[in-house]
Parts: structure tokens; C-alpha cells; sequence
RNA sequence: GGAGAAGUAGUCUAAUUGGCUAAGGCGUCGGUCUUGAAAACCGAUGGGGUUAAUAGCCCCAUGUGGGUUCGAGUCCCACCUUCUCCGCCA
């Protein structure tokens, strides 16, 4: 959510911004004439707000004095003055509700040298680590080398949960629960940040704060009975963790690592991905969460961003990182890294990762601050990255790590986990 | 699921049968004093509106939402959370 302050002051800065992220503008000039429309109403409430209070405390004064007159009088006026400001408050009501649901609405500024760009093409490549490897055997996708090794069962998945669900088994539901384990490992003994299994359902409040909600409703899962909705990512839970808090200078930043499974109805994604285990309804994932002060959030992004390319260095797999350009932002993103691990089933990076500073857009929608070192108040900036997905990891290690003879070698760093050297 | 108790500001705690500015302690920040510090003393401490303004003035904030009333921390209703006890359960 943005400051309504900056709102008004910023009104073109924030169609552009809008305009470059190919969202539309209508909402902006709505959101403008409902701020302009409801503190106009505002301040009439507040002056008859004012009088009521004034007449009330004289009614006190003259009970004491015992002038039963000007007594009555009083209270005749102070009903006066309720009927007189009824009307006004439910406008007030409803205008609140109407103003707040479009501010709801506004993605988030994106940082001022964000590359402009409609899609996905525009976004630049910051780095390439690692070299595919060159193959002298026609390489498998994972869907086939998965069937083949009887670790991937996709018709038994959808039997038991429709499309998009797949059942691990055997090594690789060992290979997932080892990439579990190694990445919770890796973050919280050597990148110091603290292990958390959140909830997988949670309240409204708590994922409007990250900003799924209210605007991406079915994208996500929820029960019936109760209206929790099930996490499209443990971010919601890391993030969410601090909604209303107020937290100590000291205690910043806070660093945890969430590991949890996913749900996501994908909506709008058919015809997508649709071989294999890239594209799931739930899928397990690792994520790195920072509560952080605004001053060294751009370089904690750059540091945590670091985190989530360790794995892939010390798995031992091809990637690269690109910046998400205005176009391809996500909605309380104001810096995005996406990194990408090399498919060879896809010939492509294809994303494995994705680390973002939402500045204090989710900390304002969540009421998440820290008093500064002036003991003011303010808003933390909120950081967040894949540290990774667990399957999509799983799929580029079956990819990239098949020998000819149908095998796939466990990486060096898993054999501890795996406690063996070859899958099949 | 049943019975009972509680929820006040950053934190801890008060507030008569409904009434005048939600009192006070602690913490933190600023100031006075000091060579410096501590202590002491003074002021400040959440959100919003108005404004050039961190000046004034005003509104809101006692778990949440309603209700009664000229007026609600206080009375009434519903809900949420926590604690204690009972029941059920991996």
C-alpha cells in the first residue's frame, strides 16, 4: 500500500509507473476524487464531531450547577446535533471503505532505474554463472527419466487430486525432502537466519498484508467453513509473522527462513508448462524472508539474493540472474531478481527463484514497524526471494545430472542426504 | 465442545453509582545542569485532518464490531484472542 501523502503529491509519477507495468490508471483517478471527496466529508464530521463533544461536557457543567433549564436545553441540542451528523458519518463509512479498496488496488513504485519494458523480453540479464553441460547422448526431460525411475507418478497424481498434481516417490521423494533439508541447512547455519514452518492457512488480514489479497483472490486456495486461505508461499506467513508489531532497532534485521508447501490454483496459466512437475497446484519451497530498515534494504536484496544463487553454486548448476523490468513486476515488488536455472529439457534458463524488496508497501498494509535511532516510528522494508523451489530444483538436478545409461548422479553435496551416489 | 477469568498506550499498571484533559511508574528521545557522564529537574512519546510548518487548532485511538445515552474504559449484545479447569483427540 502506498502513503496516501506520496499519493497526492506524486499523482503522474504513479500513472507512469502504473502505465509501465501495463495496469490500468482508472483506479489511480478514482482512488483521487474518493481521498479529495472523503476528507471533505471528513472535516465537516470533525467539526460536528467538536461541537458535540463542547455540548456534551457543558451538559456535565450545568448538571453540577443545577440550572435545570439551560439543562434540558442542552441535551435537546446535542440530540440536535446527532441527527445533524448521522447522514455524515455513514458517507464517511462508505467513503473510507470505497478509498481504501482502490488504495488496496495500487501496485507498488518500482525503483527509478527499473528497465522499461512490456514483458518478459525486456528483462535484462545481470550475470550467467556456470556452463550447460554438453551432453553426448540424447538428454531425457524429467517427465520421462521421472516415469522411467517410477519417481514421478502423474496418473495416479491426478487420480487422487485432478491436473497439475503429481505424486513423488521412491528416490525422488527422498531427493525432495534431501533439497529440503540441505537448503533449511545451508540458510540457517551458515547465512544466519532463523528456521520457521509456518501455518499453511491463514487469515484474511494476514495475506492482504502481502499484498495478494484483495486483488488476486483466484490465484489462491481457501477452506469453506472459515475463510482461511492456504499459502501460495511461506512469505505470507515470515512477512505476516510481525503484523502489528513494533519491532527493536536491535532486533534488525530479522532473517527467517520459511519452509513450507505452496497452493496455488494458477489460474490463468492453462496451457502452460504443462509436462512434468514445473507447474503444480502445490509444490514445496524454501524462502527467504528480511524484515530490514529502509537505509540498507538495497543492499540486503543484493545480499539475499546471494543466498538463494549459494544453492545452485553448491549444487553445482548452470543459472542466471535477470532483473525483472517494469512490465514483469510483481504487484509489491519494487526491485526484482529472478534467477534461473538451466533446463535441458526446455533448452532455456527457465526461473527457480525469485528475490524482491517490497520496500514498506507490505509493511504498511501489515502495520510492521521499528522505532528508528531518533525513537520514531517507521516502517520496515520487507525482502523476500525463493532460497529455492524445491521441485523445479529437483526437476533441473534429474535434467542435469542424468547419465547416459538412465541414471541420475546425486549432486556432491546431497550424497550426506541422499546417503547415496545414484538414483536408478 | 463445556464452565470460568481476563484483554488499557512501546511496556507495566490505575480510573467512584457513566461526566470535566485515560492518572501514574518504567523505557526511549530532546533539553537544563556538568570538563564529561550519572543523578536530579523540565518537555516529548500512536493515527488522521487543517497548514509553509516537526507551530497552533481539531478529530480518532482502552481486543474487534454493534447498541443504549447529550456523554461509554465503565452499561448491554455479538465476535476474536489469551489463561485456568473439564471433555475429546494425533
Amino acid at each position: 500500500m502506498l502513503d496516501m501523502k506520496f499519493v497526492r503529491t506524486n499523482i503522474e509519477k504513479i500513472r507512469h509507473c502504473l502505465i509501465n507495468r501495463n495496469s490500468s490508471t482508472l483506479i489511480l483517478d478514482e482512488l483521487v476524487t474518493l481521498d479529495e471527496k472523503r476528507r471533505d466529508i471528513l472535516k465537516k464530521v470533525e467539526d460536528i464531531r467538536s461541537l458535540k463533544n463542547t455540548n456534551s461536557k457543558a451538559v456535565a457543567r450545568l448538571k453540577a450547577q443545577g440550572d435545570e433549564e439551560a439543562l434540558r436545553q442542552n441535551i435537546e441540542n446535542g440530540k440536535l446535533l446527532n441527527q445533524q451528523s448521522e447522514e455524515l458519518e455513514i458517507q464517511l463509512k462508505q467513503l473510507d471503505e470505497q478509498y481504501m479498496q482502490r488504495l488496496l488496488y495500487i501496485p507498488n513504485i518500482y525503483d527509478e532505474d527499473t528497465p522499461i519494458g512490456k514483458d518478459e523480453t525486456f528483462n535484462p540479464e545481470i550475470r550467467r554463472i556456470g556452463v550447460p553441460r554438453k551432453f553426448d547422448f540424447e538428454p531425457k526431460p524429467h517427465w520421462e527419466i521421472g516415469s522411467e525411475l517410477n519417481g514421478l507418478d502423474f496418473d495416479r497424481g491426478s487420480k487422487l487430486s485432478g491436473s497439475r498434481f503429481t505424486i513423488m516417490k521412491g528416490d525422488f521423494a527422498r531427493l525432495e525432502r534431501s533439497l529440503g533439508a540441505f537448503m533449511m541447512d545451508l540458510h540457517s547455519s551458515e547465512h544466519g537466519y532463523t528456521e520457521v514452518m509456518p501455518p499453511h492457512m491463514v487469515l484474511r488480514e494476514t495475506i492482504t498484508a502481502t499484498g495478494q489479497l484483495p486483488k488476486f483472490e483466484e490465484d489462491l486456495y481457501n477452506t469453506k467453513g472459515d475463510d482461511l486461505f492456504l499459502i501460495p508461499t511461506s512469505e505470507v506467513a515470515l512477512v505476516g509473522m510481525h503484523r502489528d508489531e513494533i519491532l527493536e532497532l536491535k532486533d534488525l534485521p530479522a532473517k527467517y527462513c520459511g519452509y513450507s508447501p505452496c497452493y496455488r490454483r494458477e489460474a490463468g496459466s492453462y496451457g502452460k508448462d504443462v509436462r512434468g512437475v514445473i507447474r503444480q497446484h502445490q509444490f514445496d519451497k524454501v524462502e527467504l524472508v528480511w524484515h530490514t530498515i529502509p537505509e540498507r534494504s538495497a543492499d540486503d536484496l543484493e545480499t539475499l539474493t546471494s543466498h538463494a544463487e549459494k544453492v545452485l553454486k553448491l549444487l553445482e548448476l548452470p543459472y542466471r540472474v535477470i532483473r525483472l523490468c517494469s512490465g514483469d513486476l510483481g504487484f509489491g515488488a519494487i526491485r526484482t531478481y529472478d534467477i534461473e536455472v538451466w533446463l535441458p529439457s526446455y533448452n532455456a534458463y527457465k526461473e527457480i527463484s525469485s528475490c524482491s524488496n517490497d520496500g514498506d508497501f507490505q509493511a504498511r498494509r501489515g502495520n510492521i514497524r521499528f522505532r528508528d535511532k531518533d525513537n520514531k516510528l517507521k516502517y520496515v522494508h520487507t525482502l523476500n526471494g525463493s532460497g529455492l523451489a524445491i521441485g523445479r530444483t529437483l526437476v533441473a538436478i534429474v535434467e542435469n545430472y542424468q547419465t547416459s545409461d538412465g541414471k541420475i548422479k546425486v549432486p556432491d553435496v546431497l550424497i550426506p542426504y541422499m546417503k547415496k551416489e545414484y538414483i536408478g
